[in-house]
RNA sequence: GCGAAAGUGGCGGAAUUGGCAGACGCACCAGACUUAGGAUCUGGCGGGUAACACCGUGGGGGUUCAAGUCCCCCCUUUCGCACCA
């Protein structure tokens, strides 16, 4: 697709004297738009080197806010400073549509889901277009359309036949404000992630899971293969997926002799360990996980979650173990609704009964605890009180026995003594005592040969645990993703054959408020006949997590279009992995793990070579005012179109690169986008007025001879030219970069007249006025697209190459080396950059304000750093001198 | 509680490798043009002083000829994790 040159380089309309951006950049957007090929990526067969830059897509809220202006600010500089360095980029645009704002906003105004969400999306494209973005939006994807989420649906058959996709019934997260179940990843500090103030409760509840846990291993080792990613996201999933090495253990609970049956419970199997069952007497064992097996000697109690199954069977024989337990549980209800849960102080009650030490043999009693988790390890753990903080802390209010089982290597007193160490001590740089055979190891050799001994006796092994669960994704809501699988009455579950895909989203809905899945009230959806008998069976009506959306929607941008798979593998080839993606850092473990995630099970079913998704990562700041995240109900929310309609999109763009380097906050000064806007008029006034003379240097060599302002301002040019260069390459500072623009523009505007007057040869002028345009492009693309047509080039801006900086015109003659006298400031000598060590000593003698500020002193050192600075070290001369008021 | 990042003029920020602290912008002050400017241009602008001196990068100590930058202790803010056995 060749880019025509021409309509682009067209000056549309007579130019008004004065920088009018409200005139200016509609124009070009009109231009622009007019010629989408413009900014769309090339075939691999251009042999550019791709480059793949994205911004996290948007909800479709209607309403682009300062977050997403600085967002996508951001990545367009970096898309169009990599057009400008030859390569083939990729950089598209599309919309998250699935989700619950779509039918809030039906409840509330009566419009479907689908309507409403197709207006936003053209409201804010309107906006996107308005800033001038660089986008490719022949690539365009919107989730709720079918063309995308039949792949979805399809993603979701695969997962199935490989047992990724499963249903089962489990507790899951219900917001009561969504009215629907939310994964682990979407409960933040006990409430909904979208919701801060809603309590998250527990509903038991059947559900669709995808085994995420099935690349735990591998999402937490690839980390390390993130190393541009930033540190704290690495960090954040690390923390998330929660390994922890150590063992499985079993307890056996010692039968009740007071019942005389000998045994009154039966058998439980949990599910870690598989437990060959006698059918009389019945062994009831108790599972535990634990990191510290080398401390079993010292554990004298289990403890029990309050939901673990053997505690409703113990219960069911003890009335006051009961209405205990049941106390319990009401009393961790209303933490978690109150969003404290973590704050409940340690309590607990014992259940009567006891367990076997599988390794000292010893009896200890069973607890119920409610600091014990059940959705973590086994919902039971060793109560260990010398050697673990929680523990201690329980059997201190408790009064439980605390035995010493591990001791400091090293003599811990003066006296030369072993003393007790202070509890809790949990060294693992220990040696064991009283722990029978494994008494005088070492901690971690202990927990060796420990956990290979319990294998060995058949009670235990190692095991691995994760904090990371199955990722639910069943949702109670009409505006998602259907899941496309039939229950049928003969066949049980079905999975939609692959032919009949998609399963469409109905549109005819009445959205209200009633509970339960909104699909299960439309006939016509629900009731189906079974792929496989023909029967009358029902369809699943809950929708997807509209998270599987954002899951894989990068990939759909390399082949948006293709209606037999969701993506060719080619495509996917060249392009992939991303090489910058540019987001909020709110996403770090929701959809930044889930991408991760789909993009390993895409390669296990052959789809795609790349082991990650995502080359480097940028976490860019949040934007805030007076101090504050930007919110309506603080009442401190500035509107992008606002901006756009005082200052001009240029204007509002700049200022969101020049207030603050990308990864921090940025506080939104509405007085700085006008200091920005000035500062565009300037360089506006500055190049119109240039232009006429620059035009008579264009195809002309500089000239061989500089004067001293041509010297002056070539060298500031490529001193600007490198600070960008440099900037774009490694930390993306780009507040500096403007800064050097403007220091540019600066000496330029200072020596107007001087120009005017022909004192800068036409050619040197025609260099410095075409490479500004060019710098300027990435960060203002509508001034720098109307200055470039008054340059009546050939080349689209968009593909004239970057300019490269010459060393030799960016050197300083003359530097100015200042002078310290015992490191203060004394002089500031001007001499030539290339000056010897000798002369620039001499230089520093010859110096009045240097004789002066060490006159009567003597100078005991000289140090010297070239090219950087002179400190002389001295001392007084004699000690008369009259410095006498040391009386 | 644990971990990470940050703290620099009235404000946003700069100082990339230990080498002139405060680039650039905002705000403010003075002036020019203008028969009353939310325009433009010129100059000033860390504190202090008549001018120097001197003081100054959260606080305290240290290393060094030289520290915003390195080391130790402490304070504050933000973020992440927090019964994970």
């Amino acid at each position: 697709m060749a880019v025509t040159a021409a309509p682009i380089n067209t000056p549309a309309v007579e130019r008004s004297p004065r920088y009018n951006p409200a005139e200016i950049e509609p124009r070009w957007q009109a231009a622009w738009d007019a010629q989408p090929e413009l900014y769309a990526a090339e075939p691999p067969t251009s042999g550019k080197p791709k480059y793949y830059v994205l911004e996290m897509l948007p909800y479709p809220s209607g309403q682009l806010h300062m977050g997403h202006v600085r967002n996508y600010a951001i990545g367009d500089a970096l898309a169009r400073h990599m057009w400008m360095r030859g390569y083939n980029v990729l950089h598209p645009m599309g919309w998250d549509a699935f989700g619950l704002p779509a039918e809030n906003a039906a409840l509330k105004n009566n419009t479907p889901p689908r309507e409403w969400t197709l207006a936003n999306i053209a409201a804010m494209r309107r906006q996107m277009d308005r800033l001038g973005l660089s986008y490719d939006w022949q690539r365009e994807i919107t989730t709720c359309l079918p063309e995308y989420y039949r792949w979805n649906q399809w993603f979701f058959l695969k997962l199935y036949e490989r047992g990724l996709a499963y249903r089962k019934n489990s507790k899951v997260n219900w917001c009561p404000s969504c009215a629907t179940v939310l994964a682990n990843e979407q409960v933040v500090d006990g409430c909904c992630w979208r919701h801060e103030l809603v309590a998250v409760e527990q509903r038991e509840l059947e559900q669709w899971f995808l085994r995420t846990t099935n690349y735990a291993e591998e999402l937490l080792r690839d980390l390390d293969k993130l190393p541009e990613w930033p540190e704290k996201v690495r960090t954040m999933q690390r923390n998330w997926i929660g390994r922890s090495e150590g063992a499985l253990v079993d307890f056996t609970v010692v039968p009740d002799e007071k019942d005389g049956r000998g045994h009154r419970f039966h058998p439980v199997k949990l599910n870690l360990t598989e437990t060959f069952m006698e059918p009389e007497p019945e062994a009831v064992k108790i599972s535990v996980f634990t990191t510290r097996i080398d401390t079993i000697y010292g554990a004298t109690s289990l403890q029990l979650a309050p939901e673990h199954p053997l505690v409703a069977e113990f219960a069911a024989h003890s009335e006051e173990l009961a209405k205990n337990i049941k106390g319990l549980l009401d009393e961790q209800k209303r933490a978690r609704e109150m969003g404290v849960l973590g704050d409940l102080e340690k309590h607990g009650f014992p259940t009567g009964h006891f367990a076997t030490n599988p390794f000292s043999k010893e009896p200890i009693p069973i607890w119920v605890a409610n600091y014990v988790l059940m959705d973590y390890g086994t919902g039971a753990v060793m109560s260990v009180p010398a050697h673990d903080e929680r523990d201690f802390e329980f059997a201190k209010k408790y009064k439980l026995e605390t035995k010493i089982v591990i001791l400091p290597r090293q003599v811990n007193n003066a006296e030369g003594v072993q003393k007790e160490p202070l509890l809790p001590y949990t060294e693992e740089n220990s040696l064991l005592i009283n722990s029978g055979e494994f008494t005088g190891l070492g901690c971690q050799e202990a927990q060796q040969k420990m956990a290979a001994y319990a294998e060995e006796q058949g009670f235990g092994k190692p095991s691995v645990t994760y904090r990371l669960k199955d990722w639910g994704i069943s949702r109670q809501r009409y505006w998602g993703t259907p899941i496309p699988i039939i229950y049928c009455a003969t066949d049980g579950l079905v999975p939609v054959p692959e032919d009949q895909l998609p399963v469409l989203l109905p549109e005819k809905i009445d959205i209200t408020q009633e509970g339960g899945s909104p699909l299960a009230r439309v006939p016509e959806f629900a009731r189906v006949t079974c792929p496989k008998c023909g029967g009358i069976a029902r369809r699943e009506t809950d929708t997807m997590d509209t998270f599987v959306d954002s899951s894989w929607y990068f990939y759909r941008y390399a082949d948006p279009k293709n209606s037999h798979a969701p993506f060719e593998a080619e495509k996917i080839a060249y392009w992939f992995p991303i090489d910058q993606y540019i987001g909020g850092v709110e996403h770090a473990i929701l959809h930044l793990i889930y991408s991760r995630f789909w993009t390993k099970m895409m390669r296990d079913l052959g789809m795609v070579k790349n082991d990650e998704p995502v080359e480097r990562l940028f976490t860019q700041g949040m934007v805030i005012k007076n101090g504050a995240k930007m919110s309506k109900s603080k009442g401190n929310v500035v509107s992008p179109d606002d901006m756009i309609a005082r200052y001009g999109a240029d204007a509002t763009r700049m200022y969101a690169l020049f207030a603050a380097p990308p990864d921090r906050d940025l506080d939104w000064q509405e007085d700085g986008v006008a200091g920005i806007s000035r500062f565009l008029a300037r360089v506006y006034r500055f190049a119109t007025q240039a232009m006429p003379q620059a035009h008579a240097g264009r195809a002309q060599p500089l000239p061989q001879q500089l004067n001293a302002l041509e010297q002056q301002l070539l060298r500031k040019l490529h001193q600007t030219i490198r600070r960008l260069t440099q900037e774009f390459e490694g930390r993306w500072h780009f507040n500096t970069c403007i800064a050097a623009i403007m220091e540019l523009v600066n000496d330029l505007t200072a020596q107007e007249s001087a120009i005017g007057q022909g004192a800068v040869n036409a050619a040197v002028l025609y260099s410095i006025t075409r490479n500004l345009i060019l710098m300027l492009q990435a960060f203002a693309p509508y001034l720098a697209a109307e200055l470039w047509s008054q340059m009546a080039e050939d080349t689209p801006l968009l593909r004239a190459p970057w300019p490269v900086y010459d060393e030799a015109l960016a050197a300083e003659d003359t530097i100015q080396i200042p002078v310290q006298v015992n490191g203060k400031l004394r002089a500031l000598i001007s001499v030539p950059v290339a000056i010897s060590e000798e002369d620039l000593r001499a230089a520093v003698w010859a110096d009045t304000k240097v004789q002066a500020a060490i006159a009567g002193k003597e100078v005991v050192k000289v140090i010297v750093v070239p090219g950087k600075l002179v400190n002389l070290v001295v001392r007084a001369t004699s000690p008369t001198t009259p410095s006498t008021d040391a009386a």
